[in-house]
DNA sequence: GTTAACTGTTAACGGTGTTCACTCTACGGC
DNA sequence: GCCGTAGAGTGAACACCGTTAACAGTTAAC
């Protein structure tokens, strides 16, 4: 499992990093129509067709380049929770956040790449295992890790498994081993967080609120506070 | 402003109808990718050149698709709610949201172009005068309209403007017109209701929360109720 | 030192949106 | 009723795209 690193491979690893860039370079100059297979290998100086010594096709050089920016995602919201390591967990859930929209917003066009329009794909499995998928996963992870640490350092109340009906309390049992054993309920409220979050930060740099909020930071902040009011989180935090 | 309708342009308007009945046939088929100008004259035994006779470019025709899209939907949002003349407000706004999400899941491609990743755009001008987005005003019209008539049928308790911020109070006292002079904290919570009902539908469509929830039927439910508690509508409504 | 694998090239295929020059038809004005 | 003209449609072509095949040069391995 290590590396022999011949001299050829390091140089190998090398040309698949410096088209993993020049792809981004292109992401955030036009956009994901920019990021062609032609285009890249211009940025290079190659021909078209060396790239596919490097990947099978320009969906994959696609696919690598969302596992890198969900993992550069990753790692920038786990540095910014774990800059002061005695935070308490509810500021820590409020910079997960907050550090999330501020790199959607300084990076719309990776963020489009990443959350934009997924295809319905009907038929399609489930478990898509590309790299990208296991990376969002990874992501995922990182907020109900947090998530199951604010509830099983000071529950929340919850509603109850009546008043959600069986069908919804079934379904979210079966997320529970990902919330660490929490009940339905607070897995709902949970949830429901991640959905506003994600849905606020989607509208403001999708564009969406534009047209009535000229500056969505003001709501944002305001509907930060809202939601985790639904945690047990009562403090908007310092700045 | 009337129509002479010399047979000839009555045929061109019959044409212009076919191309886009063809355009929306291949959306539903495979979704927006598949709606492309050689495929569409396909699809009417024509060659592509032809198609430049109806519209400008590629881009408007799926512009114009999109215009008819929207006015699709807000008529058929509106006929639900006028089905029987007298049916409580608060049902009207239930049957919008439910209307809504139903119609996007019927239509899963439809909704995809309507409201897939709109470009960031960062240096464009808010008001694109495309017929698109003059239908999309007239859909969001009807949202705000009813929200507005049951704001002024019962008053439902609000924020007051210092809870809210002056920055954010600003913003929302400018939509006021739109919202039939409904205060600032109102508005905020009519927005609130916009804001997440379009999210859950969104993340539903687009695949986002298959991964947590297989069926998000019941969850919308649950939703749906607790975001109309906000505007003072206390009942889930019969079925 | 020879062989094999790797990296890159050129040429080409089918696909896309778009433009130009050309025909043919049907309507409107005299 | 004829004629001129505008409209509808075509075929060829351009530039771009992702992708494949056959080929050449370099580098590592045995």
């Amino acid at each position: 499992m290590d590396s022999p690193t011949t001299g050829r491979d390091r140089r190998r690893a090398a040309t698949v990093a410096e088209i993993k860039a020049a792809a981004r370079r292109l992401l955030v100059g036009g956009g994901t129509a920019a990021v062609g297979l032609r285009a890249v290998a211009r940025e290079l100086g190659l021909t078209p067709p060396a790239l596919y010594r490097y990947f099978p096709s320009h969906e994959a050089l696609l696919s690598a380049l969302v596992a890198d920016l969900y993992d550069e995602l990753t790692t920038a919201l786990l540095d910014l929770q774990n800059a002061d390591p005695d935070i308490d967990l509810g500021t820590r859930l409020y910079l997960l956040a907050n550090g999330l929209r501020d790199w959607a917003l300084a990076h719309p066009a990776e963020f489009g790449l990443l959350f934009g329009t997924a295809v319905p794909d009907p038929e399609g499995d489930c478990h898509d295992q590309t790299p990208g998928h296991r990376a969002a996963m990874r992501f995922g992870g990182l907020f109900k890790e947090l998530v199951a640490a604010v509830w099983h350092q000071k529950p929340f109340p919850h509603p109850s498994e009546e008043q959600l009906g069986p069908v919804l309390v079934e379904q979210l049992r079966a997320e529970s081993e990902h919330f660490r054993g929490m009940p339905a309920g607070a897995i709902y409220l949970s949830l429901n967080y991640w959905t506003r979050l994600y849905g606020l930060i989607c509208m403001e740099v999708f564009g969406q609120l534009h047209w009535v909020l000229p500056d969505a930071a003001a709501y944002f902040e305001a509907q930060l506070f809202e939601i985790g009011e639904a945690l047990g989180l009562d403090c908007p935090m310092p700045e």
